[in-house]
Formats: C-alpha cells, sequence, structure tokens
DNA sequence: CTGAAAGCGCTTACAG
DNA sequence: CTGAAAGCGCTTACAG
C-alpha cells in the first residue's frame, strides 16, 4: 500500500452536530433531505455544513448503506479517439445518475486486463463497463468478477457468459457500404483489412457478403484480404490485394484507418482513389470527413454508444434479475467522395 | 441517491476468521502481509480467502486507516486524442503506484468542472489531477478544492494559486519551429491560429517572436493571425492570413489542426503547401506523419506527459509540504515534408 | 421532531 | 504469535 495519511483534520457530521448542539442523527437527516427535521433546525444545520466546509464522505455512507456509487470502466485502447469519446460519453452519462467512473485502460493486453480488474473489484463498483482487450479469456474474466456485480461489455464478443452486451451494428453497417458500392454499379468489390477473427470483422464480413449475394454475386475468396486495422499495415497489403483481387474496382474496407492505409497504398501505386478504385471505411473518425477525397464511410457515434451502456448498466444494477441484453448500437451510412460517384 | 443496494451476501475478514478459527485481527494481518503470523496460521488463512473467493474492501480500509487508494483526474476534453493519450499516461503510473483512477470529464465547461470537483471530492481521492476546462475559474475552484488535497494543474495555466503546475515547453516549441523556418531561408514568416487569450497560444507566439527578433526580423502586426484551434476555422482564415500577411512564405502554426486547416485553405486558393508555402504544426498527431506532404511538428509524447503529471502528484501526496513545482515536458521537432525541404 | 445505540468492513494499539 | 476492544464517518431502526 503507498496510501498516505491526509494531511489535514477532517470535519465529521459530529464537529457539526456538536457546534449546532443536536446529535448526528439529525445532521445525517438534513444531509440526505429527510423532511423529518425541523426548518429551523434544518437551517442551523445548513448554515453551520457551509461555515466549517464540511465535505459528505461517502464512502463511509456507502460502507454503511452498503450501496456504492461508482461504476469500473475498463477501456482496452484509450488511445483510439473511438474509445476515449465512448468514455466521454459513459462519464457523462454516468455523472447524470449521480455515479462516479473509476477508470481502468488495459492497452490491449489481457494480463493488465485482468489485474486492473481484479484492483477495481476492491473498490466495490456498482457494475461494471468493460470493452475487453484483444483475445480476452472469458473464462478467466469470470474468476475475478463472479457473479459479485453487473458486467456490461462493449463491443467485442465474449464467449459464453451471460452479461449483457452493446455492439455496433457492424453487419448491417458493411452491408449499407456494399450495397452503396453496388449502386453506382460496382461489381467486383473486394473486402479488406481487419483480422478474420475478430468478431467485429467477423460480422462486417457477413454484411458484405450479404449484400453481395442478395445482388447475385459470389466474391471470390481472393476478394477477401486480411491486415492489421492499422494504416501502415493497410497501405503494406494493398498489392496483395491488387494481385489477389485483378479487375477490382471497390473495396469495402475493415475500418476508416485501413481505408486511409489503402488509399496511400492506392497513391504509391499511380492509382487515384475515388475516381480510380472505389473506398468505404466505418468508424467516421474526424479525418474521414476532411480528407482528399472525403471518405464514404459509416459514423458510429461513439459518445452516444457509451451514454447508452451506462444507462444499460444501471439499468442492470436497478434490476440484477432481468433477462440479459444484447443490444445493437444503429450505424449510419456518410456518403463522400470515396466512392466515385463523380463517374455516374 | 441512485446507489443501490448489493446483490449478493459479501464475503468479510469475520467469516474468514470464523472459518479458520482465528481472530479477524489475524485474518486483517494475512491480508496485509505481516509478518507476525505463524506461517501455518498464514497459509490456512489464505487458502480460506482462496475458497470463499474473499474481496478486500478497500473502501473500509481506507476509511479505518484514515488513508485514499484513489486520484481524481479531471479533464477538459477526452475526445481530443491528445488529452485521451495523456489520460492514460496517467491512469497507467497510477496503476502501478497501486493507486486507482477516478474519472471525470467536463467537456471544456467551467459550471460541468465545478459539479464534477465536487464530486469527485466526496469519494475522498489522495489528490487531483486537473486538466482545467477553457475560462476556468481560478476563485471558484479554490473555493471548491481548498486547502483539502493536493492539486497538480496541467497544461493550462491558473492564476494565483499554489499548485503544483505542469505544462508543454510551448514557448521552446515554437521557437524551434521558427528557426527551423528561418535556417531554410525564410523570412516573412507568420503566426497563424490559436486564441491569443490562452495561455499556450501567449507561450508559443513569445517563442516564435523570440526566434524572429533573434534573427532580426521584427514581425509586423498582420503576420499574428488569430483563430481557433480547429480545422474548419483556421481553413476559412486562410484568405485573412494572406490578406494581412503580402508575400509571407511560411506559417508557424498554433496546432496540427490548424495547419491542416490552412493546408486546406492555401489549396483551395492553388498554393501547394510545403513546395510554395512552408508550414509548421504543434502536437504531432497521428495525421501528421502520414499526410502528403507529412508535417513538420513538434511532438509532445502525451502519454508521457500523463506518467510525469501521475508521478508529480504522488511526489506531493508524500510530501505535501514541499515548495510548489513548475515543470515544463520536454517537445521535440518533427521535421518532416512541409516545410519546403526540397527547395534548398 | 430529536437522540442514543448499533453496525457497515476493516485496522491497530494493547494485552497476553 | 494471537485475541478483545475500540474506532474510522456515516446511517438507521427504535424510543421518546
Amino acid at each position: 500500500m503507498t496510501a498516505i495519511k491526509s494531511r489535514h483534520k477532517v470535519v465529521t457530521v459530529t464537529d457539526i452536530a456538536k457546534s449546532c448542539g443536536v446529535s448526528r442523527a439529525t445532521v445525517s437527516l438534513v444531509l440526505r433531505g429527510s423532511p423529518l427535521v425541523h426548518a429551523d433546525t434544518r437551517a442551523r444545520v445548513e448554515a453551520e455544513l457551509k461555515r466549517q466546509r464540511y465535505v459528505y464522505n461517502r464512502a463511509a455512507a456507502n460502507l454503511r448503506r452498503q450501496t456504492s456509487s461508482s461504476v469500473a470502466l475498463v477501456i482496452n485502447d484509450l488511445s483510439n479517439p473511438f474509445f476515449a469519446e465512448f468514455a466521454a460519453g459513459v462519464d457523462e452519462a454516468l455523472g447524470e445518475g449521480r455515479y462516479v467512473t473509476l477508470l481502468g485502460s488495459t492497452a490491449e493486453s489481457p494480463e493488465r486486463q485482468e489485474a486492473v480488474l481484479a484492483s477495481l473489484v476492491e473498490h466495490a463498483p456498482a457494475g461494471i463497463i468493460l470493452s475487453p482487450a484483444e483475445h480476452s479469456d472469458a473464462v478467466a474474466l469470470q474468476r475475478v468478477l463472479g457473479a459479485r456485480m453487473p458486467v456490461l461489455v462493449f463491443n467485442r464478443e465474449l464467449s459464453g457468459h451471460d452479461w449483457d452486451f452493446l455492439a455496433l451494428d457492424n453487419q448491417r453497417g458493411a452491408r449499407l457500404a456494399t450495397e452503396h458500392l453496388l449502386a453506382l454499379g460496382h461489381r467486383r468489390i473486394a473486402f479488406f483489412g481487419g483480422h478474420a477473427d475478430s468478431s467485429s470483422c467477423r460480422q462486417r464480413r457477413e454484411g458484405y457478403l450479404e449484400a453481395m449475394r442478395a445482388a447475385g454475386i459470389e466474391p471470390e475468396p481472393g476478394w477477401l484480404v486480411e491486415s492489421s486495422p492499422t494504416r501502415g499495415d493497410a497501405a503494406a497489403r494493398t498489392a496483395q490485394l491488387l494481385e489477389r483481387a485483378p479487375g477490382s474496382t471497390a473495396a469495402v474496407c475493415y475500418n476508416d484507418n485501413v481505408a486511409f492505409g489503402l488509399m496511400l497504398g492506392l497513391r504509391a501505386r499511380g492509382v487515384l482513389p475515388g475516381s480510380e478504385f472505389a473506398v468505404t471505411g466505418f468508424d467516421d473518425i474526424s479525418e474521414a470527413a476532411l480528407s482528399t477525397p472525403p471518405l464514404t464511410t459509416l459514423a458510429v457515434q461513439p459518445r452516444v454508444c457509451g451514454r447508452l451502456a451506462a444507462e444499460m448498466l444501471l439499468d442492470r444494477v436497478r434490476e440484477p434479475d432481468a433477462p440479459a441484453r444484447r443490444v445493437v448500437a444503429p450505424v449510419q451510412l456518410m456518403v463522400r467522395g470515396s466512392c466515385g460517384e463523380s463517374m455516374q
């Protein structure tokens, strides 16, 4: 333990009670806004609270009442603007519900994630919002968290739990993007980027395949090319895409970073993204609207997701025994200039 | 209060003590790793802790010991990757120090900031790391926080307090950028963007002026053009810059967003950024390395800043009476292609 | 409407 | 080496 004694003597209900000549119980009732206490007494006590700059000790109250006023938020990658914005939304909504956010970031490390959760659990949050690290061990998480408190899982599916789950509508998003390209006349459309074993990538591929097949096109195996979900790797794999999907005129990309990476790769090969090769993204990061050409992509509103996650968790805290929920956050196609619209 | 009763009966030291036939004191000593307890007893107790899946209640321990194991982190804008990365650094370092992070985000609203702080203070953190909202009221903050606990202010100067302060080396950064442009032969160099009344903007202008004067150039008033620190506004004010600083061949921009906005504005006027008009940024956001041309800018390593902030605060917690510190985080010039290097 | 007493889960002198 | 007792700051029946 590195914790340290506090430096200043703190004012307690006992101090206030003494100064006012009432009991601690009365002060407590005033603090909690009880109608039982006489208006005059209340006024006297409130004046004294202010005068002595009393600060409520919520930890003590929580201990006595067997309650919690915090929620733990565990984020896999806070340096990703999507998750940062999500965290901001969570914090905002929790604050409105008078809860405080206990933050933990795991940097995509399952080991750190377990350590972080073990530490947070000791602070007895009312519940946990978990955006899991890649390759999380669902069984180990079950062990750490048990059925001790409500858990809401965000974004990445975790196998075999009965926790609430909130995710983007990945499948629908990819379907919308693909349909948009089809409507523009593209036929040989690739699906580019992402790790095929991640749940979000699987779902986006599914949406892509669905749209293609509905249009009577059976994508060839070579049209599916994996990459890390980063710009650099996507750029590096552009050659692979062009080689394995010859004659393709468009790609539905796993996300915006992949799309921008592909655009870099195309340019390096003298292919003009947008007019000569259509590209779609996923996420609508801030660059998407500002790049040249601006990127057609799916807006996901991470802040709204965060608010939704907080509300789902608080619902669960209020109703621990309601059946587990699976909720999908809507995505919205943002049509911009990267799909050769000008070709039409 | 929205807090809710916890749903499961929780295992306490009393339960463990009973099961093992020892006193609660002994269990407590085992938990805290005291060497006083006999190895056999320890083993028995530890087995029982595991068997019953005991979870330490840190809040209760903190109450009894008059300690705290949390630090509040209040961030003005979590959706800005710079601050998100800073938060990640803080959380990382606090975690290593066995502290948990209480997050609060204020969305640049001084009112929200006061509400958030008032709420966090009730959770009795060991200290507060505050990245203030714009136009924060230093006096009001003093009132909310008092001398109750250590505060570290990050990034934005707050007038008239005796709190620790950590900021980027804004002046040096802008000086380095300006010197780089001067070395490339530029003479009519503008300073573009930012709100002139913000402390960071003031410091960056100062660095710019310092470098210019050292080179024997007195910038004309028209060479200083304000804008919001956003891409959109910067793009919109490009005309103003070209008009007020005619013949200028370069601009030191307040930050990367402004620089990218200016690049957009230049292109829209048929001026090629980099080769025809040199531009520098500040922040080194991820796009800086990837844009065409890549942006010469100052790297600030927000994660490192975050770690530094956490360490400064924990030092202060350990030594409440040490003199207040003002620390400046180093910045590093990243020379890339936006300054017409190819002209040389 | 107000007060005395017990207790939330933990720790810490103090005896033994 | 171990246990009984007091207490951190709060709340909550229960009397009055």
